[in-house]
DNA sequence: CTTAATAATTGGAACGTTCCAATCTCGTCA
DNA sequence: TGACGAGATTGGAACGTTCCAATTATTAAG
């Protein structure tokens, strides 16, 4: 059944033409008359060509992949900023190459590799916990553009587009605060990255310079997942003095946290203010609604996408390090709406 | 900055040997002698080498490339399939190629057709809805190895994956109904697809052996995403006679059902009982913990992964159509599970 | 009618690898 | 000593495309 491989040669013959004509049509050139072109395409379907992209990359250096290297695809945060990325990618006729490394740094070696074995002509990387400057060095000195997403690495020389933690933390911190709460809790999240550190600045901040004072015991790490803000709210709730809000390291703690509380017989939104992180598709139609520092994944994607294709065009551009603004949307969970709904209601 | 492609043949005048000596090195072959493999290992390192896959790729007909297409990775079923597809195709030396439709059957064609260029050794898809054998004909004309998860398609000629979805909504049917449920309702997903179509079955069959009627106003879709559970729910509740309990075409539509129970004061798993479909990993941290019937999206991307590599080292199988086994995981959303706890909690 | 310019087409080299058949180097055995 | 075979190594052809320079066909200008 597997027939033999049709080729631009054989098409050629069967055009009545030279393969270097063949190749013209294949790349649209304007070069070739419009009556050849017809034929020649006509002989491409009949004859059920496929094009070898191998072929092509081996003789010109560019290869229209791009690659997108994520720490957790599970996360649905990184399942839309791969879909973002691809959106654009697509449109721009390169197509995507996604990995996922489950946060170990060996494995996002390795697709690293295979993607520069593949001859990828650009790569977007959201690293994995712990990947430090000289994991990515022999991949920045081969002049590939990389874009680093989410987050960013120190010293790795290379462009990143990450949000701005601390400014959403500390709005979301301020909007708890202005709504009356005291004792406010920081939960989940991995102590030993950037991005949790820049968020529990931002509350720390906020706290300060409303005159709280910001206990570590407030602060309580987990896995960044649901089951991890299971974990954390019911670890904070041990506290003799309890939190009544919290602002959480990402949506799925924050989803968490909420069933956690529910566990308790505590319903988020009335009995405790809970703000989450990122803004995933489904903080909007969670029951309560989740309100959340909107990060826009799938823009987020966008916008690392684009940066990465200027870049591949540029040739070799100074790196940019953006970082992305960000915005509380106010929903259900921390109270307000609620209230809210209630004023528009009785107006 | 950008340097000058070092190639095996750099490779082979620094090391003092023929360039097949270092193909053959490369390759791991056996033929080669100990201390010229160190050698030229060595200079490969120092020289900073990268493998070219798209000059091999053209020498010899295999890629070490398996693709996958799935069609809607923003949903979590499908982002744990395609990891459980990487793992085992990673551990076998092959790289994955993940490709997102969103459902549209456009962009299926191009994937598709994208990856033929690059040559895949074989190919794992979930359709996007609508896809015909038709649509697949040229690609398994071809001779590539293909099967497809999730959803199978009539007369297509390949390997097929799917899950028993009649089965599994037969034996959540069937618990609902043993704890004394008689208004049943069906919630969400789209009625074109053939996987509505065999979760509908069993849960008709369920009712009529019980001899219940299957009232066609008790099953009401939606999109299969948490937003359409809300709006399903919403619509059962309308029903002059409510139903008490409900088979959700997916956790999806589950939680979301679960959202919207809780929007009208009413708590899943006491007031109403709610069964999903899939076993994401949500599922069981969610509160209350989501009775489901377990697919195990991981698994089967692994069980596919297998099929596909089988096929690929066999040359060309005979399609075979699986179909994956399912069992009901009782957890607390039917409210079974709180019951039992409590008897636990007596004893 | 010649020449120049333009439009289309073309053959061959090149890309970096693998494969094949051929070669070289030993040590061993008769 | 010569023949043999095993172990290592090697040069060159091939894979399917693109690029370049060259060629041919066509039209316009003089």
């Amino acid at each position: 059944m597997a027939k033999e491989r049709v080729t631009v040669i054989d098409i050629a013959r069967a055009a009545g033409v030279s393969k270097s004509t063949v190749s013209l049509v294949l790349q649209g050139s304007p070069l070739v008359n419009e009556a050849t072109r017809a034929k020649v395409n006509a002989v491409i379907r009949e004859l059920g060509y496929v094009y070898n992209r191998s072929a092509a990359n081996l003789r010109q250096a560019k290869s229209k992949i791009i690659g997108i290297v994520v720490n957790d695809l599970t996360n649905s945060f990184f399942a839309e900023l791969a879909v973002g990325v691809d959106a654009v990618v697509q449109s721009a006729g390169f197509v995507q190459f996604l990995a996922n490394t489950g946060e170990k740094s060996e494995r996002q070696r390795e697709v690293i590799a295979s993607m520069r074995e593949h001859g990828v002509s650009g790569l977007i990387i959201s690293p994995a916990r712990g990947t430090e400057a000289a994991d990515l060095a022999p991949l920045v000195e081969s002049g590939i553009p990389v874009v680093l997403v989410v987050r960013d690495i120190a010293g790795a020389g290379v462009s990143s587009l990450i949000s701005d933690n601390r400014a959403g933390a500390l709005a979301a911190v301020r909007h708890l605060i202005a709504r009356g709460h005291r004792r406010i809790a920081f939960l989940g999240g991995f102590a030993d990255t950037a991005v949790f550190e820049a968020r529990v600045r931002g509350y720390r901040d906020a706290l300060r310079e409303a005159g709280l004072k910001a206990g570590d015991d407030l602060v309580v790490g987990s896995a960044p997942s649901r089951a991890g803000g299971v974990t954390a709210i019911e670890q904070a709730m041990m506290l003799e003095d309890r939190p009544t809000a919290a602002l959480c390291f990402n949506d799925a703690v924050a989803f968490g946290v909420c069933d956690g509380l529910r566990a308790r017989r505590l319903e988020p939104g009335a009995d405790f203010a809970v703000i989450g992180f990122d803004d995933v598709i489904e903080a909007k139609t969670a029951v309560p609604a989740l309100t959340t520092v909107s990060v826009d994944p799938q823009g987020m994607g966008e916008r690392a996408a684009e940066l990465l294709l200027k870049q591949i065009k540029a040739g070799r551009a100074e790196p940019e390090a953006i970082v992305s603004p960000v915005r509380l949307v106010i929903r259900q969970s921390c109270g307000a709406a609620v209230e809210r709904r209630m004023k528009e209601v009785s107006s």
